[in-house]
DNA sequence: CTGAAAGCGCTTACAG
DNA sequence: CTGAAAGCGCTTACAG
């Protein structure tokens, strides 16, 4: 690489001063049409770029936003939950029509993160996103409100949180599933996820699912919950469990779609058959969840429009305006997964039609 | 956010100078241990993070890589292709792992995108990911050589490229799918996607296919081709072209997987069975084509080592050294789409057992 | 509309 | 082992 051009080879080049070189590459209106032409030409013949380290530290700002993705650290680490790596797409399609870099950042070790993007003049602001233990995350969103770090963070909107939340109507939606598995004719709901306030979401699908048999005079019975993040295998693990238990039940509401693939092959592998045995719900409304088979009926998060108002919420914070938290609604997608009575299989039918 | 902490503060507080608050916090084996305690405890308690804007502009580098995203601009724009973001998953992995942070960003519509990184110094080398027509890249990959610019790619590696390329052994993988298949009892084998120079990895997979049927003796018939990129949709549409022709074909081997799944929808509206009729293939191993039913099977791109060697090359070039063009080997996953003949299906063993 | 000059917060020869 | 000083390449008051 021969040494890069600078303002002052364009000034050179066009025969102006490298402040004005500055200016017009800038869009001042401070210079002229005419100048600005020449600049331009020769900025382009050198091929030059505005370095973007002297132009933030002069600026004192960075034109990037950093997204810290949290993982829990027990997860499978081979695999980021498809979930996350929609909202992923999607912040990253919205940072960058709005102009920003888009930094990225797995945050399953680092424990100092708190200061370490917008500290070091990396970021403008942060974006949080990851399920995970709330409480253990929570003095450090109170650190970085009292730093006056610029952060917007994915998760249960609820109130005196520290910061700007945005989520989905956690309580909305697990509801909404519930209530679809009871209209299926299900009366024995099982909960799979952690149901208690250290993981809100979860804690907010599982009100939710609560409040929905409740209100159709059904009993929330402990034994039909059970803890499990969000992954496959604790979905599988968690459905073990409560089948050893000898736990009865008709229908099973994953907190996440991974859970609930998890589930159905745990299910599966007891030769219980679903919809026909077993009812199931997922929540998430991950891609993999209308090709698995049965499809999986679930509560879509739009992550589209998530990125789009975390990304807008952040820049709003960032530009000096007030930024507030945001629920975003959540949709009941029926799919196979739940859909009883199974029709009948048409052997068993040929069979009794003898 | 109050004056942000300056090494200036913290030569105050340490009562040293600031070239030796900035040694110390370099690690510079110039400063004393005790020195070094002072300044450390210093800027603890003034939260002190050293002005990334700062330091790159000095030390004229960035400390960060960017992944630069191509997707075809006809693709449905809200879906990522999964298998690229597999790749960035394991990319940020690997960046993170040897201390580069990752800037991403999405090229569907920028055009200056050879120059936009490197030259304004926010990367000190680029990552390029993304099927496409690489003829009309390959211009901007020479002008990148040029420059002196450090870039590797995800793709075809074949002689005479310019730059470093890493991707997987396309050839060998649509053998090797082409010749399971074959095994399978299949003969007539359509082909789906594009089969021109112009996308050199379906070009690649192409060739093995002929390969393959040519080494049994088989034929290769243009009628059993159809283009496709690597979208469901697109499949799907190419599945339907080859029904429309009337092909007759026993088999159908995807260039990507969300090609073989758009085909496999395609082939069920019209009441063919997979595998039963139609036996199936595709190509990345994506982790929908384990879930979908019938499971597919596929050609598995290790994506977890693909981001570790594309950051490896990456970074040897930043420092120096040689970097090298690898071809990552591909594997076949067997799965139950192409497995014929199909089991006699329970109701029909019965029927004829009366 | 344009130019000369200060300064953003570091790193690193240079001198001791 | 430590300090004083130059300079990375910009942006932006200040003066005209």
């Amino acid at each position: 690489m021969k040494g890069k051009a600078t303002s002052f080879d364009i000034a050179h080049l066009a025969g102006v001063s490298q402040s004005t070189v500055s200016r017009a590459l800038r869009g001042s209106p401070l210079v002229s049409e005419e100048t600005r032409r020449r600049i331009q030409s020769a900025a382009d013949t050198l091929n030059y770029k505005v370095d973007k380290n002297a132009s933030n530290l002069r600026r004192q700002h960075t034109g990037t936003l950093a997204l810290l993705l949290f993982e829990d650290p027990t997860a499978d680490d081979s695999h980021i939950n498809p979930f996350f790596l929609s909202m992923l797409g999607s912040i990253t399609r919205a940072s960058a029509q709005r102009g920003y870099d888009l930094l990225i950042s797995f945050q399953q070790f680092s424990r100092d993160w708190h200061a370490d993007f917008t500290g070091s003049q990396k970021a403008d602001g942060l974006i949080l996103l990851g399920y995970g233990d709330y409480q253990s995350h929570r003095d450090k969103l109170e650190k970085l409100v009292a730093q006056g770090t610029r952060f917007v963070r994915w998760g249960a909107v609820l109130p005196g949180q520290p910061g700007v939340s945005i989520g989905c109507d956690n309580f909305a939606g697990g509801r909404l599933a519930t209530q679809h598995l009871i209209e299926q004719g299900c009366r024995r709901i099982a909960f799979l996820g952690d149901a208690t306030p250290h993981y809100p979401e979860f804690h907010e699908r599982y009100r939710g699912y609560a409040a929905a048999l409740r209100e159709a005079g059904l009993r929330v019975d402990e034994v039909l919950q059970a803890d499990a993040e969000t992954t496959e295998r604790a979905g599988y693990e968690a459905a073990e469990l409560l089948l050893e238990r000898g736990a009865e039940f008709d229908a099973v509401f994953g907190a996440s779609d991974l859970i609930a693939i998890g589930a159905l092959r745990a299910l599966s592998e007891r030769g219980l058959s679903v919809p026909g045995d077993v009812a199931l719900a997922g929540f998430d409304d991950i891609p993999m969840a209308s090709f698995i088979n049965p499809s999986l009926t679930t509560v879509r998060q739009d992550t589209g429009k998530a990125g789009e108002v975390l990304v807008e919420q952040l820049v709003r914070q960032i530009g000096g305006e007030g930024a507030e938290s945001a629920m975003l609604p959540a949709q009941l997608k029926v799919r196979r997964s739940s859909l009883r009575p199974e029709p009948e299989p048409a052997f068993r039918k040929m069979l009794r039609n003898q």
